[in-house]
DNA sequence: CCGCGGATCAACCGATCGGTTGATTCGGCC
DNA sequence: GGCCGAATCAACCGATCGGTTGATCCGCGG
């Protein structure tokens, strides 16, 4: 029964240290090979399939710094940019949107752990996702389920891009100029985030959507 | 010539496994105990300094989940509350505001070290520190150099209030009747705000501040 | 075809905000 | 004492925002 080969990927030092280390306790894991953001990883799939030494597992991070961000290496590996079979994709990270984890599933994700998960779930979550299983943090899986429940209170994709532009600090008029279209479409949709937000100014609606992940640093 | 004995805290078993596996390839460094919060390093301080193991070098976040906090914990250090002579504090962290690092420091930490710090840098950090010398990370110094040699655009204790009540999304009027002053006096300091931020809004407040790590998450 | 959601736009009006001017008080420093 | 910064407050006015009402168009699904 041979090991499980893993590739690591995060940009953090200390966090690759800390995986290398608390994966080598692992019966049946191996670290293979270790990448700073998605393109190396990419690359270093590359490299190892034409090896004939494939991996048999991605543990990535999502945010790279200024790095190929790991939403998009994701679907480069499943779509077989790196070789094939693709191997699965496991996202260990931070904080993320909700819309980062659904981006990240739909991209073909296998797995979603949260970094202050102890070693026990990660190694649960390393070896189901490997199985072809799905495997997902509890509040991961609170957070998809509760975007399943409420889609009603989802924003349409244009609310969202107006609410990012407003969080940059842009006033009506300056949204309205950016997405070429006129200031009382601009407060329209504003009108219709506030309410799905349940908030009646705009400080408030970003407050609230930074609180519950709906976007990210500004 | 003995090791250097180093305490590590941080609520990431993650990041203290990579701290441990890093250190244990540093000569003459020894990682002695850890600990998922302020708190539980002064347990710990106070407990191996009753074994007569004393420790020389805490290595330490400041954001620890819901445990005590970074700074406050170095404060308690520096006073003494876990033995003395109290060792030197390395602070090791990834995002804080400028507030944070000038309280970490004023606390007494010797050290401020960034987590996307390579290897290397870590290990100067921990020798300086446990040398009695002050470590800073580049871009820590030359926030701390920014913020003395631009005094004049740091915010006021009760801008700073402002700032941060107006973050969470209150309106002028509901900044004032939180703080017990009138209306004209908010927009007095919300012009004063604005022009130390260069802006002429209050999202684009918000956002600039962000950006500086002058507030933090809300 | 119909209904629905999403996107777009306008007009109107009251509420809130931003900018300006002016003022006072207090504490600290020289 | 004088000066300065910080905090407080007011009045005024134009700009922007928030809420409401109303409308059209498009694509999609039943």
């Amino acid at each position: 029964m041979p090991d499980i080969r893993v590739l690591l990927v995060d940009d953090h030092p200390v966090v690759r240290a800390g995986l290398r280390a608390m994966l080598a306790d692992f019966d049946g894991v191996t670290v293979v090979s270790e990448a700073a953001d998605g393109g190396a990883a990419l690359a270093e799939l590359s490299r190892l399939n034409a090896l004939g030494e494939p991996v048999d597992l991605v543990l990535m991070d999502l945010q790279m710094g200024s790095g190929m961000d790991g939403a998009t290496a994701t679907g480069r590996i499943k779509a077989g940019d790196a070789g094939t079979p693709p191997p699965p994709v496991l996202i260990l990270t931070t904080y993320d949107t909700d819309a980062d984890i659904l981006a990240a599933v739909e991209a073909g994700a296998a797995g979603y752990m949260l970094k202050d998960a102890p070693p026990e779930q990660i190694r649960q979550a390393v070896l189901s996702a490997a199985a072809g299983q799905t495997a997902l943090a509890p509040g991961v899986a609170a957070r998809l389920l509760g975007h399943i429940r409420n889609p009603e209170t989802a924003l349409s994709p244009r609310e969202l891009q107006i609410l990012e532009l407003l969080a940059t600090g842009l006033g009506n008029r300056g949204i309205a100029r950016q997405l070429f279209i006129s200031e009382a479409t601009v407060k329209t949709h504003l009108v219709h985030i506030y309410a799905k937000l349940g908030v009646d100014n705009r400080t408030a609606a970003i407050a609230v959507a930074r609180q519950r992940r709906i976007i990210r640093d500004s």
